[in-house]
DNA sequence: CCATTTGAGTCAATAATACTGTCCTAATGT
DNA sequence: ACATTAGGACAGTATTATTGACTCAAATGG
């Protein structure tokens, strides 16, 4: 493995825009590659880290990281219908079924039929499955907490701006129509 | 999908301890849980499209993505062993003897013996490789730097204080040792 | 010098997660 | 009535990972 002193300080900062640009949103200030290349180093890191965090529990009851998955956005989204669930995913009706299949016969999460439309199978944590999910979320909060801790909450606004702004539009606007937070 | 105006400040910031908590270093001031949830799904959504950028190239390549993570990681680390390339991906020598396989067979990726200890292969990018690793790597710049503009110098250097601290003590050292940057 | 350890590669089998395509039922809506 | 939609199911496949055992050559240490 190379060595190196260290590189605390990725390469100062991101460029000032050497042409101020006025007025327009869309000024693209050349990142320097060294920086974007630290940024895909954190993200691969954070991310595995970040989620091998709850892996010994999941283990020890036979279930893995889509389980985890599907127990999150199903808890931070009660009565979510499965076409939902599946457009935040993004994955496909098969990938689904097999985990759902087996959080539904474990007792994990509960499905009920639609008020409006009966075709509908609204989803929901039982109190088993919001158990099992409060247990998870406490893994990964160990991980996070103290990381936020650290940083300080500058840093962890400046975090948030910035992974809200990697990823979609589709995401932002989940994000944005309160994902999670019960609407 | 719940729905609810918009949350663009989560809850404000990381709360101030209630208790001060005098001298003890490891100090948790008790990140609300909200901000906890939202990180979780910004680590999914970030990381997921952040990864998903390169796909199109890589499948009229019919290569996947741990492809694409070899590639990065030998192209930052030049003439690396292959113990310790498994030491950062962490996946096993079999996982990566597959995808290392097929780079080395389609000329991505040279192996020399090592000058000090001949067992050794070391791990360089040939030409064709480092080219299809600058396409790869333009794909996640052109996620990447519009999302650090707009995000501004300050929120980036929050976000890799950050992520910086979700990774683990390893993940850290290898950063610190220079990790990528050629050493 | 010989025994052991190490770096790397290999074979075989398996698991988790995803994909495609097709087909089916029941409820909706027009 | 008929088409569409929500959800589920079946069959087959791909990618990425796993474990365990085994080979081979080079390095290392008594």
């Amino acid at each position: 493995m190379p060595r190196s002193p260290n590189a605390e300080s990725p390469s100062g900062r991101v460029d000032a825009p050497d042409v101020p640009n006025p007025g327009v949103a869309h000024d693209a200030p050349t990142i320097p590659e060294p920086d974007i290349r630290l940024a895909q180093d954190l993200l691969f890191f954070a991310y595995r880290d970040f989620t091998n965090a709850a892996d010994v529990i999941l283990e020890e009851l036979g279930l893995g990281r889509a389980h985890h998955r599907a127990l999150h956005f199903i808890g931070r989204n009660p009565r979510i219908t499965v076409s939902d669930l599946l457009l935040i995913l993004r994955i496909t009706k098969q990938s689904l079924a097999r985990v759902l299949g087996a959080l539904v016969e474990q007792g994990y999460v509960a499905q009920a039929p639609g008020p409006d439309d009966r075709r509908q199978r609204l989803l929901s944590l039982t109190e088993k499955g919001a158990a099992l999910e409060q247990r998870l979320f406490k893994r990964q909060v160990e991980r996070l907490a103290p990381a936020f801790s650290q940083a300080g909450p500058a840093a962890v606004e400046g975090f948030r701006a910035v992974m809200r702004a990697i990823m979609d539009q589709t995401a932002r606007d989940y994000m944005d129509a309160g994902g999670g937070d019960g609407g």
